[in-house]
DNA sequence: AACAGCACCTGTAGGC
DNA sequence: TGCCTACAGGTGCTGT
């Protein structure tokens, strides 16, 4: 799943669990979990979620005693009210709650990380800022230096915490940048594009409840709609929505990157 | 310090 | 049908 617009989605669903006390976890793939699987569940046991939040492509479980659970998704990861048949082979954790509510941590590929954080921890240290507020992206990205290639800068998540590969690109064609442009050689008006672009392209995304290609889904276990709307991510040799020039693809930082050569010139 | 490369896993799609 | 390779919403470690 992955990346801030679909983490949001889920956290938006999991208002469901706030005020229940987890009443049993069972850790199926000890990887799952940054902690020995024991010592996890039994922080966990007993404990009530006061809150659910978002960080990023974190997402927050506010327990009682200031304590937090993280859940990073990777991947293939997803959290789902109910187990389907067709995710019974990948359930890594799974939490009960004391008045009958389940949730299941479902991951194919095992990259999904969940984390628990004493009241005393700096949780999550290093992350960038919440990409929305354009102003502060602009002044995040003015006082940023880097000879890198934008893309792979959009990805940095100590700069801008939440953007990935479908919407870096997907900001990168709106903004009329091409992909491979040295960070620094950027003007100004290209930055102060992306500080519009970005939060706008996230929104977009929330509001039609992510991107689904493959594995994503909502905690109902249902897709997104955004994949409808992609403007050069997976558009490859497709005509571009602007001139018709045929989307390019290219490898940046061993990550596929999705552009019209036209309408975002090198 | 910054960056490339690879590791972590499993499934799927495409070529032959 | 089957085998093989490449690739996938992400990060984190290691070596240069």
């Amino acid at each position: 799943m992955p990346e801030l617009p679909e983490v949001e989605t889920v956290v938006r669903e999991l208002v469901d669990i706030e005020n229940k006390k987890i009443k049993k976890v069972q850790v199926f793939n000890v990887s799952s979990v940054e902690m020995q699987a024991k010592a996890f569940v039994k922080k966990l046991v007993g404990k009530k979620v006061l809150k659910v939040g978002r960080r990023g492509k974190y997402v927050l479980l506010y327990l009682v005693d200031d304590d937090i659970v993280t859940v990073h998704f990777r991947m293939t990861g997803k959290l789902v009210f109910h187990l389907e048949n067709r995710d019974l082979n990948y359930l890594r954790v799974q939490f009960d709650f004391s008045d009958g509510a389940h949730l299941y941590f479902v991951d194919i590929r095992k990259f999904g990380r969940i984390k628990f954080w004493n009241s005393n921890e700096d949780i999550l240290p290093g992350l960038g800022i919440e990409p929305f507020n354009p102003q502060q992206i602009l002044r995040a990205l003015k006082q940023f230096s880097s000879k890198r290639e934008i893309k792979k800068v959009l990805l940095d998540q100590s700069l801008l915490a939440g953007i990935g590969n479908i919407y870096a690109d997907e900001v990168l064609f709106l903004s009329g940048i091409h992909p491979l442009t040295p960070f620094d050689q950027l003007e100004e008006i290209h930055m102060k594009e992306l500080s519009k672009q970005i939060p706008r392209v996230l929104n977009k995304a929330i509001n039609r409840m992510g991107t689904t290609l493959s594995d994503y889904r909502t905690t109902k276990n249902i897709g997104g709609e955004n994949q409808n709307y992609l403007k050069v991510y997976g558009q490859k040799d497709r005509p571009c929505t602007k001139c018709k020039r045929k989307i390019e693809k290219v490898v940046i930082g061993g990550r596929s990157s999705h552009f019209c050569p036209n309408c975002q010139p090198f």
